[in-house]
DNA sequence: AGCGCCCTGTTGAAAATTCAGCACGGTTGA
DNA sequence: TCAACCGTGCTGAATTTTCAACAGGGCGCT
């Protein structure tokens, strides 16, 4: 079994749609209120509604809260650093075969970098180098 | 209102576990039976209770299907290509402060190509030019 | 002090998702 | 031919997810 198989995917995807949905917004702020995430949110739910999916996060040890003033704020436990890895770990895998080269090109095409060819060439060739020297 | 801003969420985080789970399959696998699919579901469902999510996302328009010998094999709608631009302008955004230069470089290192410093100085300079100049 | 407002805690229901069972048709092989 | 097997279409139920309503407490303002 290689590394990218064993990637363990159900971290990555067992969680419901509107719980991912708050997940992704508190990676992107950092912290939030439950008003920020209501607004956030596609098809913004009640108060209410925001607040017990913040609640079966905090029960999954996923998020957490501190007390800012008269509210809370909340947070991801996991940092958005390690978050990082896993993601692009999953999408890697999942959308680009498994090659973070491919992914490397792609997302330096949608940065709107248009790489003549020496400079993917010399890219690749450096990650190729990289690869046999260092693992 | 910025480039940013304006991604539709909605597309890349509107389904269901079981429908993001199966989506995911499909672009990995490219095409796929229904066995297949439920062997590679995290804790495992039944054969029907794939094709119940199958069927969903057929009227949803996200896959489809075509008759491989005696089984169907299913597909996604949309090309693993366009999907990868989604999927990657979703992740920058969510998880890199919507810098792509960061999201390569994380990249990179988890594909364990350890960039000495001043190959690091050299991509970001290529970014950076290919930035001013062609957008 | 007393009122109004904002926020959280909790409960239970509505809606969506996930799932299993059964009927039917096609194909295979004895 | 015909019986066994495999896969699909369909229906409705169980579970999960999503949501709204209500109660209680704190803080500020008059």
């Amino acid at each position: 079994m290689t590394a990218i198989e064993m990637t363990n995917p159900t971290e990555t995807t067992a969680l419901s749609r509107r719980e991912r949905q708050v997940m992704d917004i508190l990676h992107r702020r950092g912290v939030a209120t439950v008003a920020e995430i209501m607004a956030d949110l596609p098809d913004p739910p009640t108060y209410s509604a925001v607040r017990s999916v913040l609640r079966i996060l905090g029960e999954k040890k996923l998020i957490n809260h501190k007390e800012d003033g008269p509210r809370y704020v909340y947070f991801p436990a996991e940092s958005t650093e390690s978050a990082r890895d896993d993601m692009l770990a999953h999408v890697v895998r999942t959308y680009f075969a498994g090659s973070p080269e491919q992914a490397v090109a792609a997302l330096l095409r949608i940065a709107d970098v248009d790489l003549d060819d020496a400079e993917v060439s010399r890219l690749r060739e450096t990650i190729r180098r990289a690869r046999q020297s260092g693992r």
